[in-house]
DNA sequence: CTACTTAGTGTTCTAAATACACTATATACC
DNA sequence: GGTATATAGTGTATTTAGAACACTAAGTAG
């Protein structure tokens, strides 16, 4: 059994990291693609990813694929799933540690220095064929969120840091394909004390200004389910 | 950017395979551990696991140990969650794609080829320190494994094919780790619509028989939460 | 035949989910 | 200034699911 340099006597696959961006914008829920600039399916779209560098994990990873693509930090992020089939890269045996990321619409800038690969926001119901499988990766990344959305706190990180009740409300049904009752809505997550009210309203619009509300942590917090 | 042999030209990780094998015995839930027979960490308890061999997918890894280690084949097998902190391995960058799998009882044979590593189940209440990170591992799998027997059938996994409602609300009560009324138990596990009653009963006890039941189905399904 | 052990069975109460329609308050426009 | 328009905000009744709770049934052992 070796000591030192496991990586020179062992087999060792490739490792790459492979993110999810989930972003909402005009009323729908998008994901960040990306067109690749390089064999294999050279021009052809995929979830933004990289190799993991030495001294590197594969968080470090994801985050520096989140900063170079989409301009962004200090977003959520989770680890989704490894995905290893043998086939699924024409190069070899390389594994994909895959993540999903939520971001506001307005922290999202694409860097010049990306251009090559001209990320892109496709709504989910529009998703083109992706490279490798990156198709699973997607829809795997939106059923956990679709999943997590019900039972945690995370809708935080799609919200700007004040927000109505209409907003939230919003995020829930972009997210989950579907209209929600806007009484039972306000009622459920209210006794759910994640929220308060500040002493604002939302004002520029034409209409009735809505109270403004906080999340009082935005940091991941589990609950019992509750849409 | 390379067409082939992708791991020579880039720095890759090392990759592991851990795994966390629950069962059942005298009403406990316990783990399998080995000591390790070599650094580091020798001697040292330690989830079983190995590394990654060239044209295995990582559950290919996870189904070998579990062949190599507890002699079963078969059994339920889920991917965990990816460990890959930098310091987690001694050796160097070497990450770990954890696996847990849930194995009645009398399907578990310690072959004299592991003997070295003297596998033995411990009870989860009295884990000792393990190796590597593999504590937080072995939380891990604990909570999912508790989590998911509240949402799907994974309970299945841990019984005979048939088996009475005591001895099914007995997987619950020691995976969960507390008691549950007999009653609600039984009338909420029946309106599921998993399980059939067979037309056998238990026999051997020196009590009243009781009516055996199998799962419908004996594979993995996901339900509303019902626990 | 009696003691013992586990199997099996319903009802009541409480909490949560669902269905559903009108009034309030701002801006825009005439 | 008054009216149209757009979104904010609010309560009740019904249905469904969860929780609490105790006795009878059917075997074996002695």
């Amino acid at each position: 059994m070796p000591e030192k340099n496991i990586q020179k006597e062992y087999f060792n696959p490739g490792v790459t990291v492979d993110i999810a961006i989930f972003t909402i914008e005009d009323g729908a829920l998008k994901m960040l693609v990306v067109n690749r600039a390089h064999e294999p399916f050279k021009g052809a779209p995929a979830l933004p990813g990289g190799f993991i560098h030495e001294g590197e994990t594969s968080r470090d990873t994801a985050l520096r694929v989140l900063a170079d693509k989409a301009g962004v930090s200090g977003v959520y992020v989770e680890q989704l799933f490894t995905f290893d089939a043998l086939d699924r890269d024409p190069r070899g045996q390389i594994m994909s540690v895959a993540y999903f990321a939520l971001v506001p619409r307005d922290q999202i800038h694409i860097h010049t220095e990306a251009a090559t690969e001209n990320p892109s926001l496709i709504t989910i119901s529009a998703l083109p064929k992706l490279a490798f499988d990156h198709q699973s990766i997607a829809s795997y990344a939106l059923k956990r969120v679709q999943d997590k959305i019900q039972y945690t706190n995370i809708a935080y990180s799609l919200l700007p840091k004040s927000f109505s009740l209409s907003q939230l409300q919003s995020v829930y049904e972009t997210v989950l394909g579907k209209k929600l009752d806007k009484r039972n809505f306000r009622k459920k997550f209210l006794q759910l004390d994640l929220i308060r009210a500040t002493k604002k309203k939302s004002s520029g619009g034409r209409q009735r200004p809505a109270l403004l509300y906080k999340f009082m942590k935005t940091m991941p917090s589990e609950l019992r389910r509750f849409f």
